[in-house]
DNA sequence: GAGTGGTCTAGACCACCAG
DNA sequence: TGGTGGTCTAGACCACTCT
C-alpha cells in the first residue's frame, strides 16, 4: 500500500487561501495580508507564501500590485470551466451546478485510423479500445466522447461496468498508466447525423469539439479523445496573458 | 522617457533555453543538463533556473522526471496557436505562416448594451467606440473581431488610420491603458448573414467565437471583444493538467 | 520614509532513479 | 551509492506605492 506524503507547504498554503477567499471574512477591502504577514500566520517562509500566491494569481483568483499589497479578483467569479484543467466530465458537469450520470453508448476494438495512430506514435492498424460514452446533465445529454486506448497497454481483463467509470480510472487499474498531461485542440463543429441523434441537438447546431491526446509522466501518449461539448451546458473559459 | 530595465533573470533564462531548444544542438537523447550544470553555465543560482525551466514546462516545451532528469518534449511541436497567449492578430496570423493584413469595416460611437456594460464595469448605454475589423490571411478573410472601448476612457483625437493598428496600441496612445490580462470565453458559433459575407464562408460553417474582456494593471476592465476565428487559418491549442 | 511586492542568492535536506 | 529534481528556509537588496 502506498501512502499518502504530505502535500507540499505552498499547495497546502494556497488549499487554505481559496477558501479563505470564497468566504470573504477576514480581507478588508478585498486586500489580503501582505507576504511577511502570511508568512507569518502560517509559519512558513516567504518563498512557500510567494509560491502559493503565484498559484492564485495564474488561477485569477488574486492580482497584486508591486508596491501597493495582493488583492481579491472578484471578476473572477462568473468563471464557469476552466479549460486548463482536465476534469473527470461528471466532475465538469457537477461543478457546473447539474446531476451527472454516464451512458455506455459502445465499446469495441478496432484498428487504429491513421491519423491517430500517428497521435499515438503507434503503428496504423494498431488494435485498440474504442469506448464511447455519453454523459447526461440532469438527464439531457451534454457532452459525447470517444476514448481511444491501444490495445496492447491493457494488461488484464475488464466488465462493461468498468468503461462507464472514468477512463482514467480504468487507465490506472488495467494499464497501469496515469495521465499526468493533455494537449487539446479546440474545434468547432456542426452537429450531423449520429451527433444530432447522440446529443438530442437540431442539425446545424454548433458544438465544440475537443481532440485531446494524453500523456503519462514519461510523457509517452496513452489515450486519444475526441469529446463534443454542448455550449449549453459547459462553456469553456481561459485566462489569456498579454505577451 | 522611461528606460528598459533589465528583464528578470530566469526570463532570459528561458529565452535562451527556447533558442537553444529549438536548435537541438548541445542537448544529447533530448536531456538537458541538471539544474546545478545550468546554474554554473548561466552564472545564476539554482533557484533562477528552476523558475526558468518551471515556465517552459507550462509551455510544454520540457517536461521533468525526479530523480532522473529534464527533457525535450517532442509532442509540442505540433502546436499552433496556444490560447493561453494573448497576441496581436496580425502576429497570431504571422506566427501561423500567413502573410497578415488589416481591413477596417466600421468605427463609431454607440450606447452599449446590457450585457457589454456590465461586462465593463459600466452602466447601460454609456457611449463607446465600436471597431470592427477585419484580419486576412494570404487576402483572405481569417479573423472577424469587434473591439467595444467606453468612450471616456479615450483622451485625446485619433485618426483613422489608427483604428487600423493593434487595438493594445490605441489604448496605450490614446488612453493610457495597457492591458495585462484577458478574461476568454470560447463558444461554438455557426456562421449568417454578415458573417458569412464578410468572412467569406458558406452559411452553416462552424466558427470559434472568443469573448473577452481585457484588464489592466489595477485589474480595471478597459475593453470587450467579440472575436470570430475560421478554424482552417487559426486552430487553438491547450496544455490542459490533471487535477 | 515606511511598507509592499519583485528578484536573487546560498544552503540544506529530502525523495526518487539509475547503475 | 551518487546524481537528479522537489521542497523549504533565511536573508539580502531593489523598485514601487502611498501618504
Amino acid at each position: 500500500m502506498q501512502l499518502n506524503r504530505p502535500a507540499p507547504l505552498a499547495i497546502q498554503v494556497a488549499k487554505s487561501l481559496r477558501k479563505l477567499l470564497q468566504r470573504s471574512e477576514y480581507i478588508t477591502g478585498g486586500r489580503l495580508p501582505s507576504e511577511p504577514e502570511l508568512a507569518a500566520q502560517f509559519g512558513v517562509s516567504r518563498g512557500t507564501i510567494r509560491e502559493a500566491l503565484a498559484m492564485l494569481e495564474r488561477e485569477g483568483m488574486i492580482f497584486r500590485r508591486h508596491g501597493s499589497g495582493t488583492y481579491v479578483n472578484k471578476h473572477a467569479l462568473r468563471i464557469q470551466a476552466r479549460i486548463e484543467a482536465a476534469l473527470e466530465f461528471s466532475e465538469l458537469l457537477r461543478q457546473a451546478g447539474f446531476d451527472a450520470s454516464i451512458q455506455l453508448v459502445q465499446a469495441e476494438i478496432e484498428p487504429l485510423p491513421p491519423d491517430i495512430a500517428s497521435l499515438l506514435d503507434t503503428d496504423t492498424d494498431t488494435p485498440a479500445l474504442f469506448v464511447k460514452k455519453l454523459f447526461l446533465a440532469d438527464d439531457q445529454p451534454a457532452i459525447y466522447c470517444i476514448d481511444v486506448i491501444p490495445e496492447r497497454l491493457i494488461q488484464s481483463p475488464y466488465t462493461e461496468e468498468e468503461l462507464q467509470r472514468p477512463i482514467f480510472d480504468f487507465l490506472k487499474t488495467h494499464c497501469n498508466e496515469s495521465v499526468v498531461n493533455v494537449w487539446a485542440e479546440i474545434i468547432p463543429e456542426i452537429a450531423e447525423e449520429e451527433l444530432t441523434r447522440l446529443l438530442e441537438v437540431d442539425p446545424c447546431k454548433p458544438l465544440i469539439r475537443l481532440e485531446e491526446v494524453s500523456f503519462n509522466s514519461l510523457n509517452l501518449p496513452i489515450l486519444f479523445s475526441r469529446v463534443y461539448y454542448k455550449d449549453q451546458f459547459i462553456r469553456f473559459s481561459v485566462l489569456r496573458k498579454k505577451v
